[in-house]
Order: structure tokens, then C-alpha cells, then sequence
DNA sequence: TTAGGGTTAG
């Protein structure tokens, strides 16, 4: 919360964990929301009295805390008043319309300055590069007379935010001079573009040259995130231990850190001591366990820390919902569910494509397709990912005309799909046997867009030429793959064969499949059907002792099933012990 | 005691 305050300070309020100040004579006193407090606000008045508009430093103040709101007018009204400006209300003032998105004003501000120093060239180059206009940007650092080591660190930072990474590497090298934030934007930077590998090795350059990182540093987190990444767990354990001695364990963006790289390390009794050691009420710290606990599959403690965060006034941003609603879906528990898009809708997050993504995840798997799509239709600002979700979830319900519908205005969108939209396509065509169209998007895929193929494509394509009775085809077609297909892949076929009788091309796919996998159990029982229901019995007791001779055991068919809310495990003819 | 450069969860 951003409060500014003039004069005496004469009441406290208290509204839960959030505290006001509040004037009761005529002393004036200015209460500013962030985002977060505005919910919890509208009981509490709001005092406006008079201000001194020649205190230049309390309008600048004012000027910050307005646009950090949002209340863009207000900023540029108060700055409007003022009979003085010095270089830092001007640069405040521009730093304010960028805050609130608008450009245009700060450019316009920006080029009525009387006077600019390096921190307001500074501040509209983060400006340019932060909304992608990376070219402006560039040409204002040209121009810019005089340049300190932040700017060219803003440069750095800029071109890895807009995705130019040669760029990036090509300014760090330049130059001049370099601090601690330079190593540090490097660092972050490649490992966000999963260059995880590439940021360690920065860093051993970095304290090769002799560059220490004290005790407050914000490398650390990144260093640990970049340990996290890329299975340095040495290096991670011995940052760890150096931070123990600096003794800046207990910051927020640290602890946040380490829970999930222990998390990622498949060691969550680690990140919970460290939850439980440096307690914070910062939503972050806990999303990072509630997401730690979801990694490891510990989906029931991971809800647990989700209510925990609820009942304790920690509120829930799109991340901690979206694992929250992630471990629903894998518990496929579609009341708690409910439970917690009920949160959602509370907090007005329902909206959000974070959030909307997941739930469409939710009901397609564990509800009705229509509760999906309702929940797609909510997402205000639809992304790939939220597009991806509903063709996968409706492709899974066999809707095939829907999905084909929304590929449609995927296209119209102007979003460009991806290879996860593409399987799903593949998969709605061979579920609702409309073959000719599922060949007809494979061949549009490979030729006109630069999608690269991956085995499940090649598996969904088998799956649908099986189905069409064209099994020489599928056989022809996995012989001329450019990548080596997989057992999904060859057992698609397998399968057909049993369908449609084909001992010829059965013994030549299991031969295949049992040459890369002597133990697919799959693939020896198909086998043996095909010559039992062929009344071929030599060579069903020929396969059945080969199994037997290398210890292969059938595998028992399984499926989820939500009975009544719990989730008993049914194994083909008995029903096992439920987990919960 | 007002202005620029970086860091955590997804």
C-alpha cells in the first residue's frame, strides 16, 4: 500500500492485517490503495484536504503513489498544479504515464522537459523497451549524451524481455562497465530462455573476474533458479550454504527460491523445513510450496496449503490458483474443484487466462465439456495455451465439428497454434472417425507451417490410417517416419492388426517392438490374442512360455473413476482399497 | 523523505 502523508498523524485504523493512517482534525491525509488493498476498501473513507503544490517533494510523492494505482488523471492534474517542477517531478510524471501504459503522453512530456539528466533518458528507454518498441528505444540510447552503467543495464534487460537474445549478449559484451545488476539481467536473462547452463557459466565468469555478491544481492535468486533449472543441485547446496552465512536466508525472494528448487530436486521435506524455518506472508513464498507440493504429485497437501493461505488473509494470485486447480484436476476431484473457482470468482480471477486456462483443464477432464467452454468463454483475453486447452478437451469428448470450429477461429484470431493444438486436431479427427480430414491437416501442417513433428503426431496419424482399414499404409508410413517411432506408435498398429486380422503384418510390427523393448508385455498379449482368436495355439503357447521364460507378467488394465467423491483405483474384475 | 537498471512462485 502506498500511503503519503501530510502533517500530524492523528488515528490509526485497522482493517485485518492492513493498517491506515487517518486524520481527524484538519491535518490533511492521502490513503492510496495498491491493487491488493482496493478489495478490502470500500468501508473506509477516503480524506482529500489541502495541498501545499509548492511542496515539490510531497507532489512528486503524491504524483507516484497516484500512478501506481492507476489513477493516471489524477498524477497528470496534480502535476498540472504545480507553480515548480523540478527534473524529479518531470521524471516522475513520465515514469507515471509509462506505469499506466500510456506512451504516447510520456514521449510527449519527455520531449517538453527543460531539462533531462540520465535517469530520465533512462526511464523512457525501460519505457520503449518494456511495451516492444525496441527499435525507439535504440534510437533514443543512440542519441542519448551521456550514458551510466544503468542504462546500457536497461539495454540488457530490454532486448531479453522482447525475446532479442543475440542482441542482448552483443550489449553486455560492449560494455564499458559492468556491476553486479549487469551479471545479474545476464544471468536471469538466459536462464528465463531456458539457457540454464549458459547463466552458470556467467556467473563463474563473473566471479572469475572477481566480482563478489554481497549479502543483500538479488543474485541470488536467480542463481538458485538457474540451479533449479539445470540440475546443478552441487552448486545450488553450496549457494545455500554461503547464504546461510551471510545470514540472508529469511528474504523473501530467497526462501521463495529454494523451496522450489528443492522442490524441483524431488526433495519437498527440504522446502517445507525452509517454509516452516523463514516464516513470510508473502503470496509468492507460499505459491511456491503450494507449487512445490504439486510437482511432487502431493496434491492433497498442496490443497491443504492453498486453505491454509485462504483462512490465514494470504490472498491467492493466478499462480497459486493455477496450481491449486492443477492438483483438482490431478486428484480428477472435480468438487474441490468447484470449491476453488468458487475462490476465484470471489477474487475476481475468473477472467484471468492463468486461471481460465486451468479450469478449462478441470472440467474438460473431470466434468462436462460444457462447463469448459463456459469456462473458455470467460477468459477475457484468450491465449494460445487457453485455446490449446479447449481443443484438447473437446478433442478428449470426441467433439470433432466443434474442435474443427475453433481451429477456425484460432486462424481468424490471428494466433498462430502450435504443435499441442495440431495433436489435438489429429486426435478429435481419429476419435470421430473423420479420417480423410485428420490426413488433410497432417498434410497442411507439414507443408504450409513450421511445426515441427513430434511422435504423438506420427501416433495419431497411425491411429487414424489403422482405423481406416489401411494398414499396409500405416505400416509403409512408420517404415518412412523421420524419427524413430516409439511404442505408442507401433502398438497403435499392433492393435489394428488384432482388429482386422493381419498375422502377416502383427508378427513383423511385434518383432520390431520387442527388438527395442524385449519386456512390452503389450505387445506379447496382443500377439497371442491375434493367433487365439486365428485358432493358432502352437503359437499362443509358443509367445505365452516366451513371456514366461523372461519373467513378463500381464498387465492389469486400470481406470480412474469418481465415485461419490473419492477415487477408488478399479482394476479390471475387483475393485482395490481406495487411496483416500 | 520524491525519479532510472535486477531478483522469487506460474
Amino acid at each position: 500500500m502506498y500511503i503519503s502523508v501530510m502533517g500530524q498523524i492523528k488515528t490509526w485504523v485497522f482493517l485485518g492485517k492492513m493498517s491506515f493512517w487517518l486524520s481527524k482534525t484538519n491535518t490533511f491525509c492521502w490513503i492510496i490503495p495498491d491493487h491488493r488493498t482496493y478489495q478490502r476498501l470500500h468501508r473506509v473513507p477516503r480524506f482529500f484536504g489541502t495541498i501545499s503544490y509548492s511542496n515539490v517533494t510531497m507532489c512528486t510523492k503524491m504524483i507516484t503513489s497516484h500512478s501506481k494505482c492507476g489513477r493516471l488523471n489524477d498524477a497528470l492534474h496534480l502535476f498540472d498544479q504545480m507553480p515548480v517542477r523540478d527534473t524529479i517531478a518531470w521524471n516522475s510524471i513520465v515514469k507515471g504515464c509509462l506505469d499506466c501504459g500510456n506512451l504516447s503522453i510520456a514521449r510527449k512530456l519527455f520531449d517538453e522537459m527543460p531539462e533531462r539528466n540520465v535517469i530520465s533518458w533512462t526511464t523512457m528507454i525501460s519505457g520503449y523497451m518494456r511495451f516492444g518498441y525496441v527499435e525507439l528505444a535504440e534510437r533514443l540510447f543512440k542519441e542519448m549524451p551521456f550514458k551510466d552503467v544503468a542504462v546500457w543495464n536497461s539495454m540488457v534487460y530490454g532486448y531479453f524481455s522482447n525475446g532479442r537474445v543475440s542482441e542482448a549478449v552483443k550489449v553486455f559484451e560492449e560494455m564499458p562497465c559492468r556491476n553486479v545488476i549487469s551479471w545479474t539481467s545476464m544471468i536471469s536473462g538466459l536462464d528465463q530462455i531456458g539457457r540454464s547452463v549458459d547463466a552458470l557459466r556467467v556467473f563463474k565468469r563473473m566471479v572469475g573476474d572477481g566480482i563478489e555478491p554481497s549479502a543483500s544481492a538479488s543474485i541470488f535468486p536467480c542463481l538458485i533458479t538457474a540451479c533449479a533449472n539445470s540440475r546443478a543441485i552441487e552448486l545450488g547446496t553450496q549457494i545455500h550454504a554461503r547464504i546461510v552465512k551471510l545470514g540472508c536466508v529469511d528474504e523473501e525472494y530467497i526462501t521463495s527460491s529454494f523451496i522450489t528448487f528443492y522442490a524441483n530436486y524431488k526433495q519437498p521435506e527440504n522446502s517445507n523445513k525452509i517454509f516452516r524455518e523463514y516464516v513470510h506472508d508473502s503470496v509468492v513464498v507460499w505459491t511456491s510450496l503450494l507449487t512445490g507440493y504439486n510437482l511432487n504429485s502431493m496434491h492433497n497437501d498442496s490443497l491443504t496449503v492453498f486453505t491454509d493461505m485462504i483462512k490465514l488473509g494470504i490472498l491467492p494470485n493466478e499462480s497459486s490458483f493455477t496450481s491449486a486447480l492443477n492438483s483438482c484436476c490431478a486428484l480428477m476431484s472435480l468438487d474441490r474443484g468447484q470449491v476453488v473457482h468458487a475462490e476465484a470468482i470471489k477474487l475476481g480471477f475468473e477472467a484471468s487466462a492463468f486461471v481460465g486456462n486451468s479450469l478449462v483443464t478441470l472440467y474438460s477432464k473431470c466434468g462436462g465439456i460444457l462447463d469448459g467452454i463456459k469456462a473458455f468463454e470467460g477468459i477475457e483475453v484468450k491465449n494460445l495455451v487457453s485455446w490449446n486447452s479447449i481443443i484438447v478437451g473437446s478433442a478428449q469428448h470426441g467433439c470433432a465439428n466443434w474442435v474443427f470450429t475453433l481451429f477456425a477461429q484460432i486462424l481468424r484470431a490471428g494466433v498462430e497454434p502450435d504443435e499441442i493444438t495440431f495433436t489435438g486436431l489429429l486426435n478429435a479427427a481419429s476419435h470421430s472417425g473423420v479420417f480423410l480430414k485428420g490426413k488433410r491437416f497432417f498434410q497442411f501442417f507439414t507443408k504450409y507451417t513450421l511445426i515441427k513433428m513430434n511422435v504423438q503426431h506420427y501416433a495419431c496419424m497411425v491411429d487414424i490410417m489403422c482405423r481406416s482399414g489401411e494398414l499396409d499404409k500405416a505400416e509403409d508410413f512408420i517404415k518412412n517416419m523421420p524419427i524413430i517411432p516409439n511404442s505408442l506408435v507401433l502398438l497403435n498398429l499392433l492393435n489394428a492388426c488384432r482388429t482386422h486380422s493381419d498375422i502377416e503384418i502383427a508378427e513383423r510390427v511385434s518383432k520390431y517392438i520387442l527388438d527395442l523393448d524385449p519386456h512390452c508385455s503389450a505387445a506379447y498379449t496382443l500377439l497371442s490374442n491375434l493367433y487365439a482368436s486365428a485358432g493358432r495355439w502352437n503359437d499362443v503357447s509358443r509367445v505365452r512360455s516366451q513371456m514366461k521364460r523372461r519373467k513378463i507378467a500381464k498387465q492389469e488394465g486400470s481406470s480412474w473413476l469418481n465415485q461419490h467423491g473419492r477415487h477408488p483405483d478399479v482394476l479390471s474384475g475387483n475393485i482395490s482399497h481406495p487411496p483416500i
